[in-house]
DNA sequence: TTGAAATCCGAGTAAAAAAGTCGGATTTTA
DNA sequence: TAAAATCCGACTTTTTTACTCGGATTTCAA
């Protein structure tokens, strides 16, 4: 029951992007993410291709390309760039979770009930969270916690 | 972001004892639980280990012997199996979840917001369920579910 | 007292998933 | 035309999962 590191490299990779594209034209390269956040270039790529293709991130190809956020921050959910990386974020493979009849097999019968609460919980926290909220989250923790402050800085050096 | 068989299986297991053992001078042996649930013995032995040594289930050694739960399914959650099972049902291993100080590196810091509530809502979705709830709710379906009405024969057969 | 039925225990193994790598093709800018 | 970037599929390594196994110990019952 663990996230794994695409979910968890590719979330810090979407608040980077979010906070270093702000006024939309501009794009932030694989190289200069992965810098920032410490993470293989190479496989960075791929959980961008993932991003991508789930439509949260848009690119731009050639020299000086990048990518960027595809649509606003406070629009994009947590719950909707985890379950791009991750798949659903469901804790058991388990019909009865999303449809209310199927039900086969010993398992899903007895235990569905508490697949589905848990599905329920987990779904409604990650989308609940915004984007933007993180990221101010983030800034208002500047003075406790030192990297924290660097994404900060980071933040309002753009845009100044 | 999966629970494994461990918790499966051992939930289903537990499930299996609350309702073969209600007089609780009754255990039941690990093959008569593998096989009502076909799991394998061997893999179920495990389990049940790893359930007794967090002190959900009490053993009897030697002939006629077997696993019976240490106090009644109502002062037991999911919780307390599947974390006895799982290991803590965290999504990630993240300090800032239960400590409120600490905090080391970049991840921890904008994302430990998503973390922590994920963990919340994880944790008290699981915590709020009680074994003998799944055990009525099991009963409750009847009609609408074939393995759900095995199960509830089978405890009828033992309650009368 | 002996044999069968059971829990106990540590170690080993095979399969699957996660994590990361790589080589090269394509696109775009300068 | 060279450099910088995304794009793409396939490959490898490492870790975890999901078992399996052999034997030790305990207990009951014949």
């Amino acid at each position: 029951m663990k996230l794994s590191t695409k979910g968890r490299y590719g979330l810090r990779a979407v608040i980077d992007l979010a906070m270093h594209c702000e006024d939309k034209s501009e794009t932030a390269s694989i190289q200069s993410i992965a810098q920032r956040q410490g993470i293989s270039e190479n496989y960075l790529e791929q959980l961008m291709r993932l991003l991508k293709k789930a439509g949260i991130i848009d690119s731009v190809r050639g020299a000086g390309g990048g990518y960027k956020l595809s649509r606003e921050a406070s629009k994009i959910s947590v719950g909707d760039v985890l379950r791009a990386l991750e798949g659903d974020l469901k804790p058991v493979d388990c019909q009865a979770i999303s449809e209310s009849g199927g039900c086969e097999g010993a398992d899903g019968c007895v235990t569905k009930y508490v697949w589905k609460k848990m599905n329920d919980a987990i779904q409604s926290a990650v989308d609940s969270i915004m984007l933007d909220e993180l990221i101010n989250e983030g800034c208002r923790e500047k003075e406790t916690c030192e990297s924290g402050e660097l994404v900060c800085e980071q933040k309002a050096g753009i845009k100044a």
